[in-house]
DNA sequence: CGCTCATTTGATTGTTATCAAAAGAAGTGG
DNA sequence: CCACTTCTTTTGATAACAATCAAATGAGCG
């Protein structure tokens, strides 16, 4: 069974796979030659990244990070999680959070790679400029989730999401992947209480959607859950229309009487 | 009072504007002379943009875009609002509606001029850049209020960053800015039912914090708001630590006995 | 006026958060 | 190996919050 924290893949196979899976693939040669795999760093659990390092921007290849947004009162939301393959940058306002032990690559020499003229590095550009849009369309599946699922649909959606990315980079096994968080930690993923996450995650495992043992989570019946979920691959091409959209207003207001 | 639906400024004086807001100024001529402005289109509320048209990016000049999820059940969330200045671009999988009337002017030229090669045409694609940026912490901001906060802070967070957003473009009076959006369309961007959006507006305005007039709100008491709705000016450059960030769990497990 | 749509109100239900505490896991040091 | 500590998961009880249903009122328009 794969161990998102200690997997032997490296840096450049990574980005390699997570290329080619969003239909942008880069020679794996080119990859190879920007030498990632020498420069690493680790991370505790709980440290914060970047900011304390000099680095501007890493490359995350082993265990998980979380984009980290902390309100009043102990409230905190995690804007996005990153898994292994992803750029680790800094947003403003945010913090990265290594949310398990992590392993990194100094991702400078990507950069370089991609400010290249180079030809060879046309494909990487064009694979970068996608792991953008894929990373975008991330963060509004996040906005739809918390906005207008309930408890049940937001954790098999992320659940399922999860699932798809961490299988671009091929760590997961059949329909089992590696997901070593505290439930305090995916209860701020989803915008939830931990008490509530702990009973929306037995009320899955009851009703034969979901399997957890170890930190390992498995999609007993991805189907279902999908179809509960509301989930839809962001990485696939074609534009949906599954739903119906609602026309708008003929005549606003926000009048408000008085 | 300005009128967001028809004001008298032209796009490149939009866009100037707004790239000035972002600490990312372009020279006003160099706008002037992409030649925005003549290539003009005009949607009804509800109308569906760009799929329909043929045209790819399209520049907001008067009115309030929705870029808008559909669930099942009716359900619908509105990740972004955009407002005159912005660009409409089409993401994956979500569509973008006329919540009011709207009229653009064609982008193509903005695009042409980004790749131009042409040295003053540099500080162009460094505003455009910033512009990403900000249009992503946006996203961000969105997730954090559907996420963690409450009805009341979701609401004075969100208005409170319409109105330095109109205010960067100049739409703004004062405190009180245009937003003829109806309550429906407001509670789809907060993720609220339309009954309790209109129940926290009452509350909101009961406590002195905003007014409501004919489709125009004031912020009252922006002070108090933004300390209410934990609000912080996605806008200002340096980093925030305000708050204290929680430490991650030292031994992550979700292991779940049985 | 009569139509339609938007806002508002009341009543009720359902969902989720909060509080408190027990039970389970995992690591530490004797 | 056990006692001890600490963190995590789980459970129960309760309260706060938000959704839903139903209906009345108000605003705008032809």
């Amino acid at each position: 069974m794969i161990n998102i924290l200690h997997h032997g893949v490296s840096a450049a196979e990574l980005l390699g796979r997570k290329f080619a899976a969003s239909r942008t693939p880069v020679d794996p040669s080119c990859l190879q030659a920007l030498g990632l795999d020498p420069l690493r760093s680790a991370f505790e659990p709980g440290a914060g990244m970047l900011s304390a390092q000099g680095r501007a921007m890493q490359l995350l290849t082993d265990g998980l990070v979380g984009e980290v947004r902390c309100l009043n009162r102990g409230r905190r939301q995690i804007l996005s999680l990153r898994v292994p393959g992803d750029l680790l940058v800094l947003g403003e306002g945010e913090t990265l959070v290594a949310l398990t032990h992590v392993r990194t690559s100094d991702a400078a020499p990507l950069l370089a790679g991609l400010s290249d003229a180079c030809p060879t590095s046309q494909a990487l550009r064009r694979a970068w400029v996608a792991a953008g849009r894929i990373e975008q369309a991330l963060l509004r599946n996040q906005v739809v989730r918390l906005g207008r699922m309930s408890a049940c649909e937001r954790l098999g959606h992320a659940l399922l999401e999860i699932h798809e990315r961490l299988g671009q980079v091929g760590l997961v096994t059949g329909m089992t992947f590696h997901l070593p968080l505290t439930q305090e930690t995916l209860s701020d993923l989803a915008g939830l209480s931990v008490v509530h996450l702990n009973r929306t995650l037995q009320g899955l495992r009851r009703e034969g959607l979901l399997g957890l043992r170890r930190g390992y989570v498995t999609l007993m019946d991805r189907i279902r859950l999908a179809e509960m979920a509301c989930y839809s691959s962001p990485y696939a091409a074609p534009l949906r229309q599954s739903e119906r959209p609602r026309e708008a207003p003929r005549a606003p207001g926000l009048a408000m009487a008085s």
